[in-house]
RNA sequence: GCGGUAUUGGCGAAGUGGUUAACGCACCGGAUUGUGGCUCCGGCACGCGUGGGUUCGAUUCCCACAUACCGCCCCA
């Protein structure tokens, strides 16, 4: 093989892009009903975006930027996720101006790109689809978009959920916590994991999130974030939970849930599923969270923020582990058979009037025989056949067949080019008959 | 970035240091000249990921590289 594509890469093909594309028609109908619209900014940003926003010391600007100098010796970096873009979008054209109603609502869809080692599920290129609501500190804002997230999933039809959230609080109880942390973990360095070692100082509560089984132990013991929160952190996070109860949506707290990025504060959330294609495993398929510092950080006015976003890739595992179908929107109403190449002519006017009449229709394009025609009309699944031989041609008809019935008419191919509603609907009847 | 496994036709999959690389599916053609299923017949690998090496000779042995998958890391 000369060429192949990039590593990390796959090409989405026709039987799958369907499947895409339902995922994302699906979630343009669901977030325009919460008042969403969609947004789209570059695919690639500058360094100082990501490394900004997303905190100098996570995994994602340490090591998985896919990032490059462009020939104008500019720092670019191919985006690792959706939020810090949308906020400099925000930023930029202003988007906290007054004749904006607030918040801002948007969402977007598209492809993510982490430089590491792919695995099934986890590529170098992969897609997002997520929100952001920026302007509105208040609670509802968390529950209403965590409900939409598990809308999307309810109407994709995704079962085996669950709802897991937790709060960082705001900046001062996450610094408390983080100390309290410190000094709980201090005492047990030695035993930590080496990469929890690393951690420790560097981003503490991470050691929480270790998958170490000694470093599970040890943190089993140390202290909760829920006990360093202050009163309005608290208060906070408990009309969110009062929320969720009052609209019935179900979840679990994890006081050790945590995040990879720095941005995040307040309520975070991840939707979780034990799917077959995890084997069983809950594993992550929706993630996301407050932001309440992040577009002042980006260089706008103070203005809070929340947000998700979702991995296609891994909806799309689920899905298919769940025999998901997707409803099949593109039936091929007529097939049109030729018999001899004089009918060349015929076979395409037919064609068109057909498809100009808003129905879908095809015909063979290699010269093949009338049965080999018949077997591939028979293969696309055609509701009819529209034969036109030099009989047909001579007498200026159509043959049709309807595939299903095997009934059989002959029309005037006049009739047929100008409204062929009637004569489809005509040989339909022929079925009841 | 580290460790492991894998790489044969469009797909699935046998196989051997040495004559024509099984088989199944799919696809194409044919079985009284213009009709879909089944059956039957026939066709279908620039040669076994790429590049080197060992050898009289390698798809089969060795090395490097690439890619995929699994684990670690991390995460969608």
């Amino acid at each position: 093989m000369v060429y192949q594509r990039p590593k990390g890469t796959a090409d989405i093909l026709p039987g799958d892009t369907e499947k895409w594309q339902y995922v994302e028609q699906t979630a343009r109908q669901v977030f325009s009903h919460y008042q969403f619209k969609e947004i789209r900014t570059p695919i690639f940003e500058s360094f100082d975006v990501f490394s900004r926003s997303v905190g100098d010391t996570s995994d994602i600007v340490t090591k998985e930027m896919y990032d490059f100098y462009d020939k104008g010796k500019r720092h670019i970096v191919l985006r690792p996720e959706g939020t810090a873009g949308i906020v400099r979008a925000y930023v930029e054209n202003k988007l906290f101006g007054p004749e904006h109603p607030k918040p801002v609502k948007v969402y977007y869809m598209g492809p993510m790109f982490r430089y590491e080692r792919p695995q099934s599920g986890r590529m170098r290129e992969f897609h997002q689809i997520g929100v952001e609501a920026l302007g509105s500190p208040s609670p509802t804002v968390d529950v209403e978009t965590i409900a939409m997230a598990l809308g999307l999933f309810k109407k994709i039809g995704i079962g085996g959920l669950k709802l897991v959230i937790n709060t960082l609080g705001d900046l001062a109880s996450r610094q408390a916590y983080r100390q309290a942390l410190i000094d709980f973990l201090e005492p047990h360095f030695a035993e930590l994991s080496q990469d929890s070692q690393v951690r420790l100082h560097k981003n503490p509560l991470r050691v929480l999130d270790s998958k170490d089984k000694k470093d599970q132990a040890i943190v089993a013991d140390a202290p909760s974030i829920l006990d360093f929160l202050d009163e309005e952190s608290t208060a906070h996070f408990t009309t969110v939970k009062a929320l969720l109860d009052n609209l019935g949506i179900a979840y679990e707290v994890d006081a050790t849930m945590v995040r990879g990025l720095d941005y995040y504060n307040h309520t975070i959330f991840e939707i979780m599923s034990n799917s077959k294609a995890f084997g069983g495993q809950y594993m992550t398929v929706c993630a996301g969270g407050r932001y309440n510092g992040l577009v002042e950080e980006i260089g706008g006015p103070a203005t809070p923020g929340f947000g998700f976003g979702l991995g296609l890739e891994r909806m799309l595992l689920v899905m298919a582990a769940d025999g998901i179908e997707v409803p099949n929107t593109a039936d091929l109403a007529a097939y049109v058979v030729g018999i001899g190449e004089e009918t060349q002519a015929a076979v395409v006017q037919v064609t068109q009037a057909i498809r100009n009449a808003g129905f879908t229709a095809e015909h063979d394009y290699l010269a093949r025989k009338p049965k080999a025609q018949f077997k591939m009309a028979n293969r696309l699944n055609a509701e009819v056949v529209v034969t036109i031989g030099e009989s047909e041609l001579a007498a200026k008809t159509a043959h049709l067949k309807n595939m299903a019935t095997g009934n059989e008419i002959t029309v005037p191919l006049a009739e047929i080019e100008q409204d062929f509603a009637t004569v489809i609907a005509q040989i339909r009847g022929e079925k009841r008959g």
